[in-house]
Formats: C-alpha cells, structure tokens, sequence
DNA sequence: ATTTAAATTAACTAATTGACGAACTCAATT
DNA sequence: AATTGAGTTCGTCAATTAGTTAATTTAAAT
C-alpha cells in the first residue's frame, strides 16, 4: 500500500484509489487526519507532487485505523497471513548481522556451511512450522520478509530432508537455515545445504527463547 | 524496499541498510544521483525527518538500476517472479473499473453471480494458468497483487473444479474468477461460486486478447 | 429544476525539504 | 606521522510542502 503510493507515477491516484478501497469521502478522510477536506484533494490531484512520507504514512495509518475501528474487514482480508499459522515470527533488521554471532547468540551447531560465508550480514528471519509451511498454499510465496539476506528457523523438524527440498526447489534461497530441536539430521539436507552454499544449523532452544534472543537484533 | 522506508520508523536507517544490501558507499550513491556525499548523509541520519516520496523513489531506482548494471543480481534475487511462469500476466488499476463493464469488455458469459455485485468495482488483474498454478509452490501467494478487489483469470481449465477448490481453500478471494476457453463446467464449481459470493465467468478469447483488452484500463 | 454533498481550484503563510560546501571525526593504510 | 577514505555535522538558501480559508465546479438525488 505505502510502497504502491511511492513507487507509482502519479501518487495522487494511487491515494484516491485506496481511499475508495476504504470506502471514505474526501471530507471523511480529512476529519481522520484533523485537516481540511482541501488537503486531500490537494494530494490526490497532484498538487503536492511529492508528499513527504510522514505524510504518505499518516494517510496510510488514518485508513487502517479506521478500518480496524470498524471491524478490520478490509485490511484483514489483504493480509490473511493471520489465518496462516505456520508463520510463528517473521521479523527485518535495521542494520546487518554477522551469520556467526547469530548462531552464537542461539546456541546453535553447524551441521554445514564454513570460512567467510559465516561472516555475511543477514537482515532478518522467519521463524517457520515446517510441515505446515509445506501442507499450507500460500506460505512459500511469503516466507520471505524483504530480503533473502536472512535465516529461516523451521520448527517440527524430523530428518530436515523436506525442508531443504522445498528450498532447494524455491527460486529464492535464504542464507542461513536453522533447525529448531530436529530428531535427526538427513545426510541429503547438509548435502543439499552445501550444493546451495546455504549455512545449515540446529539448535536446542525453543521457538519462544528463540524470538526472546533475537528482540535484541536490530 | 520502498515500502519499508516509508513505514519506518526511521527511515534513514532503513535507507542505510538498503544501501548496504546493494554494496555501495556513501560516495558512491550520491554519484549515482547526482547529488554531494553530505546529502546521502543528512538524509541517512535523519536530518530530514520525513523526505518526500520523490527522493525515496529516486533513491530506490537508482540502487536498482546500478544492481541492473551490475548484472542485477541482487534484484532479481528478490524478486523470482521471472521462475514462476504460471503467471501470465499479472496488473493493477488506478481507478476501479465495475465488474460488469469488464465482464462485457472481454465478452464474457456469467455462470454465476447478479444483481449489485455486478456493479462492484475491482482494482487489478491476475491471469493464471490453472495446471500450473495448483502445481507450483508459490503462486498463491503471489496471486494476488495489492488487493483482493481484482479478477483472477484461469487458463487451461478443464472442468473449472480445482481452480474453485483451491480458491475455497485459500484465505483470499478475489471478487471475480474468469475462465478462459474452459471444455466444460462443473457444476460444483458454480455452487462454490454461489457459497462463496464469487462471479464467475467464462470467456472464449484467449490470454493475448484480453490483455489487449485490458491495457485500455487504468 | 433545485438542492445538497463531494470534489476541485486559488491565494496565501509558515515550516520543511533538498541541495551545497566546508569543516570535522574516526579508522585504516602507507 | 601523514594520508587517504568513508562517514558526519552544520550553516545557509531557494524551492516545495503542509496547511488554512474561501470561492467555484461537478455529480447525485429529490
């Protein structure tokens, strides 16, 4: 939504657009946001050619907020992810951490993956419930946050084989997989792991201290 | 990307970290944009709070472009989409367009579905080979583009059952589903339909026609 | 044909942005 | 110890934005 407004060629009509989405007036819009109706149209048609993004933000923000106020119909049906429960975190960081103290920082072993790849940034993770990810529709499509620079935790693990066949199979590879509490360990997944240069790790932490640790990335 | 930096809560970090992932100095960015060192900085550090939408644009274009130059390696690793051929086309529109008027665009028959939903308006597209979408990984995600007020087109339908099933299946529905050139209809694909308050419809142009034909939309 | 609501336009401030350039810090080389 | 390179800070200034009021046009609904 807020990327569709900055990326597009005229922002005004990707703003009025997504007001009808929300079913507001100008008028109506403008009271949530404390301005005069003016303002609104000022924006859509294009008077202000570049709005800030505070601006954009708070547009935005006046929207879900009513919307939410009002059931949360409309943006619940865009972002289905909740219905989605094989998604257990899925958080960006700010600034790049090293693969290494990752794994330090949750206790993990290696299993495969070693020299300077383990020195690599990555910028965020998700944690996932590996046979749902498998058995649900849409979850390959929105494993990844918004760089593949990341780790992907998958919990529910038996031999990590299907795990990283669906990687393998996936066009988008992430950096770093890390299996949470796996029984055991397929030679096929660490052989796999290495033909994709992805580096492989278990550990024994749970979901939640796993999710505990990470808050202090940013 | 642009997104992010929108919603941020600080978007100069936001802009830094990208700036990062792509490799570049300081320098180096500024050069691309024609603009000193210094500005990249002041903007990194927050010096404006909130940059108008056209210097983010500008930012995350000529990361792009650069990555483009380079080979685009770092893009194309983001965005697969180009793996992914069971989507054939895939567009949004500015303006809603009513569901009637699209249905009578690309002379298409309704089997299901009257009265004021015919009227509703839809925002984007999605034309989607059936076989293929039900037998890649990561379609349904991505099926839908910035909101679920859109037509999904089905082709390579045989008895238009799998594609209702799997749209039953999922969480998000579109508000209209077009097959294109089916062999027949099933009749619980319309009962779906019905249940699920989805026109459906059938079309006998094929994919290169109806793009034509929606390319007139905005 | 009238009325009303919604949307657009215009004229005008105050605040902020977008840009520069020069001075400066802080590591890393040499 | 001197030098380079990357990044930061800041004073300055024209251009633009964010906002106001008020008048005007469009579109729907009686």
């Amino acid at each position: 939504m807020a990327g569709e407004i900055v990326i597009s060629e005229k922002p005004g009509d990707t703003l009025k657009k997504w007001r009808n989405i929300f079913k507001l007036s100008q008028k109506n819009l403008a009271s949530l946001l404390n301005v005069k109706p003016s303002v609104v149209c000022d924006f859509e048609k294009g008077r202000r050619a570049s709005p800030g993004i505070g601006t954009v933000r708070k547009f935005v923000e006046a929207m879900v907020e009513y919307d939410k106020a009002q059931g949360g119909k409309i943006v619940s049906s865009m972002f289905a992810k909740d219905n989605n429960n094989a998604v257990y975190d899925i958080r960006e960081f700010n600034t790049g951490t090293a693969i290494d103290k990752l794994i330090k920082e949750i206790d993990g072993e290696i299993l495969s993956g070693n020299g300077d790849i383990l020195e690599r940034p990555i910028y965020g993770y998700t944690i996932v419930d590996s046979l749902k990810a498998i058995t649900t529709f849409n979850v390959f499509g929105d494993l990844y946050g918004w760089s593949n620079e990341r780790a992907i935790f998958f919990s529910g693990v038996h031999f990590g084989r299907s795990p990283m066949i669906a990687i393998r199979a996936h066009p988008v590879k992430p950096r770093v997989v890390i299996y949470i509490k796996p029984k055991a360990i397929d030679k096929l997944a660490t052989k796999l792991a290495e033909m994709e240069r992805i580096v492989l790790v278990k550990t024994e932490l749970d979901e939640d201290e796993i999710v505990k640790i990470l808050k202090k990335f940013n």
